[in-house]
DNA sequence: CATGAATGAGAATTCATTCAT
DNA sequence: TATGAATGAATTCTCATTCAT
């Protein structure tokens, strides 16, 4: 009996990891980190607070844990399209497509992305995401330079400036985005077409 | 007399507003936000934490002014440079420039720039800081496609990316900055060339 | 076991609450709310300041409660005696010696009920809780002159002036009670007396 | 030379001094203690903080000397009214009625009178005040006693009574003055007949 | 494993009082 | 005498974390 409860315990504490990461991922989507306090999480995940101390050594870790999971699927996605067999300048465009019309779709990710998370911790894991993402346009801008799509340039000031540009174009405060949501197309297009420039394609 | 001791008493209360503003910056560009509480602050700037609060109606107040300050002067320089009687493009690189250059010299103010300062009174201030940022550059990418040295574009887009761009090459965690300071004018050079590619000069 | 465990926590819980609410009482009782800072209530209740906040949303709402329940139980007590079948005289002298006894007993509820909080939110609570009792004996006077046992007259202001009259009598720096609290009966009938002849009977 | 300063600084400190004891004055009337913090007392009397305590060794004493000048001239009246040669339910009727009239002028005092200053120093002197008030009320009670215009009665009870009646038909806030503050004449009236009721005349 | 009451170190802010000028 | 900048203790409130059940 002893290992039967152990898997129906096993079994809710999966559920309800689950939960208070979908919680923490909600909480600070609609208003930032300090829209989600210790509490608040376990009230939206419905579990105590004592139970997410169970789960994650403390809150930094759980907000850690929520960046690097909102943030390695799209990573996976990115790099799938990193590695395809096309022209750079087309796989540039691609990978700033899917990220901006993944981040028009759901706002967090791209709050997370860009947002500081305050704790140090956090704020470190936010560095290395970014880093990641910074790395799969390095490799596109540096392929695209190599096969002579792209002209010679410093490719990872390259790189920092197209991750910062489409970052801002959709969620910095200078952002056409908010306003004209309408036209996500030519939002898309717009940010591509600058990106494209910004590497010399 | 009087107006002697008066002098002395607006130097001195000067001195302390002065020093309570170098230490928050000094604080703020350190850690963020979260390292600047009031009582850190006071003790960086040698002074009570009442003292504060004599001369800054709220610690929001403070931020604000931090923020502005750290901003204002930049963007007279800007201003200056988008108003010149030059090509566009060279605007654009000169404006780039004296940006870049300015915050590899102090730090302080890109981080200033592009923190999140968690509390919405400061986000706002800092909204309207990059807002206003932008609005240069948009005044000249607009400039240059009405004379011709940019193609036809979606000038807001353009605008947000290069701020978007050159922030995130010197204080984004992808950026290059950070590890090579060395060649400053290098660094310069490529992200001129790059966010001047961005506009299609 | 989940229920057991459920009760002692609503005890605990419940324990708590009480021994704020009753060192809240004391420590205004004993020095008013000067005398009562929320680090004092938490020491004398003996737990920690955050456990106040954790029952009660501020300081003001925990006043207001000890005000409220100070009062509400007076304010029943007198309803059953303005509702009984009895000559409207004699159930002013009831209601007073009622509540004279009563504040006599514990002098935190006099108190309570006079002091000005000086906090809009308790005060508020203060008015209506006076108003509360004003209602009480200003139905009684009003079915007195009803029913021929009181002169017509100006049924509001006797009430008002009947309940400041015991209060003062009680509490009031006039009072003659803080030093022969001895002769208990004697006060009471004197003050009934007054409060009769106040409202012509 | 020196004595000649010497006189008009006298002058000028007699001057400051009433303006410090107006403007606390003002605003303990316009808004309570809460109301009159030592730096908002020296910005309407037109003074430094640092003048207020060469005039007042603490705050509390400038409270305490503010109450006592506020209750001083009227107590003259009324011992002036106490002292005549009426019969006792006249002069208590007068008495009354200066009250009652001069507290319906100007608010200030009677909220001087009836408010917790929270200070304890200040609060012993509301209490020698009330006292005051109520000596007067009870030599006029006993005389009406003594010359048979009132029954025999516990006259210490009978003036604290009368003292809390008229102060809480006039600013406590069961009091019906507030709403119908236009018919001066009719509760004026009617708060000295319950008064001399009370008092058995 | 699960609970949630309890903790207590801080955070921002106020204000009576002092003291160098 | 007069100033008002400066002090710093006190106050209310928050929240990550713990632990008895």
């Amino acid at each position: 009996m002893a290992y039967k409860r152990s898997a129906l315990m096993e079994e809710r504490l999966a559920g309800a990891r689950e939960r208070i990461l979908l919680a923490t991922r909600a909480l600070v989507a609609a208003g930032g980190y300090r829209n989600a306090p210790v509490t608040a999480v376990a009230a939206e995940a419905g579990v105590s607070t004592g139970l997410i101390y169970r789960h994650f050594p403390s809150k930094a870790d759980l907000f850690v844990e929520v960046l690097t999971a909102a943030v390695e699927h799209e990573l996976r996605i990115f790099e799938g399209i990193a590695a395809e067999d096309l022209p750079a300048p087309e796989r540039l465009r691609r990978a700033i497509t899917a990220f901006v019309r993944r981040a028009l779709a759901g706002p967090g990710l791209a709050y997370a992305f860009i947002a500081e998370p305050v704790d140090p911790e956090v704020e470190a894991e936010r560095i290395r995401c970014r880093r990641l993402f910074g790395d799969v346009f390095h490799r596109i801008v540096a392929d695209g330079v190599a096969t002579g799509s792209f002209p010679a340039q410093d490719t990872r000031v390259t790189a920092a400036c197209i991750v910062g540009a489409f970052t801002e174009a959709l969620v910095g405060p200078t952002a056409p985005s908010r306003d004209a949501v309408g036209d996500e197309d030519a939002l898309v297009a717009s940010i591509c077409q600058v990106c494209l420039r910004a590497a010399g394609g």
